[in-house]
DNA sequence: GAACCGTTGCGCCA
DNA sequence: TGGCGCAACGGTTC
């Protein structure tokens, strides 16, 4: 063997918090003599803001930094078994990288490619110190079941844009026909760290975390060992994975949630997208029949790589601005209704509980999430879904930039999606799953005692019921920020205008476009306010 | 240029 | 539980 080939290397962790397959550390732990397991807890998302709307930093809550330190215990105890461990610094992930590779003098350094803009400016700098000093570089594609580039490549340059044309792209995975090594990889020793730090993984409260504050209370454990655990549980009841549709999951299940909740791990790399894919389809070889996209299972991952995939091929795809895809919408900048739908004060129960369970539990049912996303945008309170995006991007432990943005735009009929009449009733739609409304009294505790007749709208109860439940709306529990059946109209309105502009100016709109059609806007809702009163007046 | 389709709307009817 | 009218979008395909 020669000195070449038996050298130092550096494996970086950023997603993929895992050992099984996760091609980067077989190749990192590969003819190496020392393997350095790396991980850079990063300013950017993880340093302490207390001006933000609640315990967390400004890009992350508590919920998901504890989820993430949970995952790297995880990881450091499984290297551990393995005669390894993980090592944890701080700073600027390049900067810190860059420095590890010189003070360590490595040879080889391995990391998972990541498709987000910010991975992939950081991963240009540090490529770019290895190409000059001479360090090999892996960086293989293994969060996603495809390449994004690839899929774009055979597409002609450009991402589908509707999930069947994707289906026809994409066809089978290149790597699925063999069975992948899940067995963990023989690791070589740490090498000499020196005595400059401790790399151990921190408590919460060694980043600044208030343990005891609230906005820190999901159910959900992090860690590769934890997602293992729950795929085995999900796929064990085998009719259940054959016959999974998920738009008849029930969004307000909350003791056993309708969906398998694999998303924060599949989110953090815990739990291997490509492992879960041929462990479903095993499952389906086994039984009789069984769904298909979108609906099944199967068809919930190749939605992640659909969303990858226009993401990665969508410049600003995390805004309206400069975004090809995205319809050029006039959007409220209203602050006010933002903090009532982002703080569970919309009087609307159903909205609110669940805004409750994005604080409480980091993870919501997809359907529920539909319910306040539309609620914010294009349903009733027309405020910009970036303004949303970002609410839940910090609170969801499952929070994915691709998946996240891609939503938004889908349920705010920016992007993807574009039949704006059917709303969302945030009375009705819940009540079908649970009419007796377990699921706000659950969340909603001041509302447990509301007959289920008025549980939905509490407005409605006469004065007597409200006493006898001790809680009056108004005062006990918000009123209602607008009327729905109002609200959702003028939605309608606007982004019919909006449409109709975009169509005229062939998708190229003007912030100064934008403007005119907003004060159009506002002067055809004066007339119509106006002319209802002279109504009235008539009337009266 | 038209027909068809699209992960999951609502309200009403049978 | 399933089908229809509502009103009527854009992407894809022919």
């Amino acid at each position: 063997m020669s000195m070449a080939s038996l050298s130092s290397s550096l494996m970086w962790f950023r997603k993929g918090l895992r050992i099984h397959d996760n091609p980067a550390l077989e190749h990192a732990a590969k003819d190496s003599k020392f393997l350095y397991p790396v991980f850079v807890i990063d300013p950017h998302y993880m340093e302490s803001d207390p001006t933000a709307f609640s315990p967390g930093s400004s890009r992350a809550g508590l919920n998901r930094i504890r989820f993430l330190l949970e995952s790297l215990r995880d990881l450091d105890s499984s290297l551990q078994k393995l005669g390894s461990r993980l090592l944890v610094l701080k700073g600027e992930p390049s900067e810190v990288v860059i420095r590890c590779l010189k003070e360590w003098r490595i040879n080889k350094l391995c990391f998972e490619y990541d498709t987000e803009p910010y991975y992939q400016a950081l991963d240009d700098k540090v490529k770019n110190y290895a190409a000059v000093a001479g360090i090999e570089v892996f960086s293989p594609v293994s969060h996603t079941l495809f390449n994004p580039a690839d899929i774009i490549k055979k597409n002609g340059g450009r991402p589908p844009l509707s999930y069947q044309s994707f289906l026809k792209v994409a066809g089978e995975p290149s790597w699925n026909s063999s069975p992948l090594s899940i067995s963990p990889p023989c690791l070589p020793p740490v090498g000499n760290v020196g005595n400059s730090g401790n790399f151990e993984v921190p408590s919460i409260g060694d980043l600044g975390y208030d343990e005891t504050e609230e906005g820190g209370t999901t159910p959900f454990r992090g860690g590769e060992s934890e997602a293992l655990k729950r795929l085995r549980e999900s796929i064990a009841n085998k009719e259940w994975v054959a016959n999974f549709e998920k738009p008849k999951g029930d969004p307000s299940a909350f003791l056993k949630p309708a969906t398998t909740v694999l998303s924060p791990y599949l989110k953090f790399g815990c739990l291997s997208s490509r492992y879960f894919y041929q462990c479903i389809q095993e499952v389906q070889r086994n039984v009789k029949r069984h769904t298909s996209p979108p609906v099944s299972l199967l068809g919930q991952l190749l939605w992640r790589e659909f969303f990858y995939t226009a993401a990665f091929g969508t410049p600003n795809f995390d805004q309206m601005n400069g975004n090809r895809i995205c319809k050029q919408i006039p959007w409220n900048d209203d602050d006010h209704l933002l903090a009532a739908w982002r703080d569970a004060r919309t009087g609307f129960p159903w909205i609110d509980a669940i805004m409750i369970q994005l604080q409480k539990w980091g993870w919501m049912h997809h359907l529920a999430r539909h319910c306040v996303a539309c609620f914010l945008t294009r349903g009733d309170l027309f405020v910009h879904w970036e303004k949303g995006r970002h609410v839940f991007e910090r609170l969801l432990i499952d929070s994915d930039w691709a998946i996240n943005n891609g939503n938004w735009l889908w349920l705010s009929c920016s992007s993807f999606f574009y039949q704006y009449n059917r709303i969302y009733s945030p009375i009705s739609f819940g009540k079908k799953y649970d009419p007796n409304g377990n699921f706000i009294r659950h969340f909603l505790p001041v509302l447990k005692d509301m007959p289920k007749e008025y549980i939905y709208e509490p407005w409605s109860a006469p004065l007597s019921i409200q006493r006898k439940a001790k809680c009056i709306i108004g005062v006990d529990y918000p009123k209602p920020v607008v009327s729905h059946d109002s609200a959702s109209k003028e939605c309608r309105r606007r982004l019919a205008e909006a449409y109709e502009l975009n169509k005229k100016l062939k998708g190229v709109v003007s912030t100064e476009d934008l403007k005119t059609l907003k004060r159009k806007l506002e002067e055809g809702k004066n007339q119509e306010s106006k002319s209802k009163k002279l109504k009235q007046k008539l009337i009266g």
